[in-house]
DNA sequence: CACTGTGAATTCCTTCACAGCG
DNA sequence: CGCTGTGAAGGAATTCACAGTG
């Protein structure tokens, strides 16, 4: 296939086909074709092919998408095939709940730091992990740390960010109600449940 | 303004617009532009005069947006200018965090149920609301509910979901790692955390 | 004069249709 | 034969550029 730009819808939504493979794994599936797929996330197979063809040939024709190697080709392709540690900042009930959601290991993350600023909660345990004092956010800079997951008020938020900007962290994503500001060699990905709520009586 | 399509992009940030509109309110501003407002969500100024236009003719020319009349504006066309409630599906720490958010009451949404299956949940207090039994879902069809957040995992997610069919549900915010089948005259928006992650490690 | 509102141009993404292959 | 892989076509969303206006 000729190089082309990698549209970055087909990036979001391979983590969907990553998941949905590693599933047809634990049902010993050996192969899946781009229809059965579509059926099953509610999309359509020109798009899975399309959005497959772009890192390579991993299907057999006349058969479909074999399932344990594709599994391993995403992993690869989103750097899951190493553990992703990440620093978790807010201990609130968020950042609990994230803390224990057994959905990020599956992809490989460890969430490897839990800071917060509220004394009552520093030195506190969550899960593995001791809640620490958030000014010393400085000493993930030398444990491998490059993801952050921020569960904290809006008005909060962009005083950390721009210190784990210092901190190495590249990706961060982002439960704050608001935007952030930060270097372009950082991503940033925002979440806002309510936000997302907010689109879904305009449609009833 | 002719008649023309509204883009689902737009929708999805119209509830943007009215945070940013509401905190403008807050802070006393009497009118914004499009290039102020641009700063500060982080987007380009001509996105939000169209965006804005789709719905008519909001600003004043050679000022900006007037803020209060904005936000009531963006508010009605979103339908939260009355209160909308939902019903919550799922009492673990995921639901429990949701069941205390303050930021969907700042939308004007009332978590007005809470569900769960584990009998250890059922009877138990979460805010102002009392966990009921899942089994007795049908009693929200009188309660004037049509907003459901599903906050359980995602191998219990359909058979709650074709219940919720059942019970004048028009909106789902599924926060289970799975797609939905629904009838067309649902609309669901599925967010999973994980999935969200899963992605930052590829642009590192 | 500084801004909005908006057709037109552009860019980006999805779908189509079919050639190519196991 | 049934599926993938992919250029080409089509459609959707964004950006541009400027006319229109308080």
């Amino acid at each position: 296939m000729n190089y082309q730009k990698i549209p970055d819808e087909t990036i979001k939504r391979m983590p969907m086909y990553l998941r949905a493979f590693s599933m047809l794994k634990t049902e010993n599936r050996d192969s899946i074709s781009s229809s059965q797929l579509a059926e099953r996330l509610g999309m359509s197979p020109p798009q899975i092919r399309k959005d497959l063809s772009y890192f390579g040939a991993f299907g057999t024709r006349g058969v479909g998408y074999p399932v344990a190697s594709t599994a391993d080709q995403i992993r690869g392709i989103l750097k899951l095939d190493v553990t992703q540690k990440a620093v978790l900042v807010g201990a609130g009930r968020l950042g609990a709940a994230i803390a224990e959601y057994p959905g990020f290991a599956s992809f490989g993350f460890d969430i490897a730091a839990i800071f917060d600023n509220d004394p009552s909660k520093i030195g506190t345990k969550i899960g593995k992990n001791v809640v620490e004092d958030i000014a010393k956010i400085d000493t993930i800079k030398s444990r491998d740390i490059h993801l952050a997951i921020l569960a904290i008020p809006a008005d909060a938020a962009q005083p950390v960010v721009d210190g784990l900007a210092d901190c190495c962290i590249k990706g961060i994503l982002n439960l704050s109600a608001c935007h952030l500001a930060v270097p372009k060699s950082i991503k940033v990905v925002t979440i806002d449940l309510a936000m997302e709520l907010g689109t879904l009586p305009y449609y009833m």
